[in-house]
DNA sequence: ATGGGTGCAAATCCTTTGCATCTGC
DNA sequence: GCAGATGCAAAGGATTTGCACCCAT
């Protein structure tokens, strides 16, 4: 993992996503880094947002570029590997207490349907490298 | 939600996701389908996983349409609304004893990194409607 | 001058849509 | 005969890449 530079651009992007309410999207970042530097154009934006990921100055969210399907339609809980992309399912069940999960969806203000469990790290082909 | 038809189509399709030891991809399920009926169409493909997943016959993994990015790399978990897609944050810390994490890592065969709970349902908004 | 960073546009990948045709009832 | 289903090709949206240029070192 390189050094990472933070010149102007970059320091925009972080500006942005520093002082974001929400969780922007590629597309909004680069609307409101558009606004402190009018010339930049979406490639550089995200390669910027691609390194500050793997730098882990960053969360991505949902970075799964195609979707997958499963019919076991019970809940179960996924590994994914952080590498590959691997969706691995997790035979093991993990249980959290109701109160705890209406609490959560309360606070977030969803009326709660179903929940999940994910784990990331490495899958043991990439970790090997 | 409308009743679904059960064609040829529609059952090949079931077949391949419930016979995969996976998660397919669309284009895996494509792929399949195709050797037990050549003319089938991709656009038929998604056609029909989309209707299984609002009939909740299969789950649908990782439709996200658009990645998202967070600035606060601390873990913190996602309540994502089925209806709208709107990501939001759980605003109560959920524990889970590293023991169990460790245990579904291990059985994942994955070197656990981070980790997540996401719960789904509708949001305020969707809700209504 | 040199190498990384950049903007632009074209390309790519996954998914959806329009449309004319075909099917089953 | 009709409504819904289908295949094809084209469109769409998000992201990446090729490439020439430019800037700071």
């Amino acid at each position: 993992m390189e050094k990472m530079r933070l010149n102007a651009n970059v320091r925009a992007v972080l500006d942005v996503l520093q002082s974001a309410e929400s969780h922007p999207t590629a597309q909004e970042v680069y609307e409101s880094v558009r606004k402190v530097r009018p010339s930049i154009g979406v490639a550089t934006v995200y390669r910027i947002l691609n390194q500050l990921g793997e730098q882990g100055m960053v969360k991505v969210l949902g970075r799964e570029s195609e979707c997958r399907y499963d019919a076991r339609t019970q809940r179960h809980d996924h590994a994914v590997c952080t590498e590959c992309g691997a969706l691995l399912d997790i035979p093991v069940e993990i249980t959290l207490s109701n109160e705890v999960l209406a609490r959560a969806a309360q606070a977030a203000g969803i009326r709660l349907d179903s929940h999940e469990i994910r784990i990331y790290g490495r899958c043991l082909n990439c970790d090997k490298g």
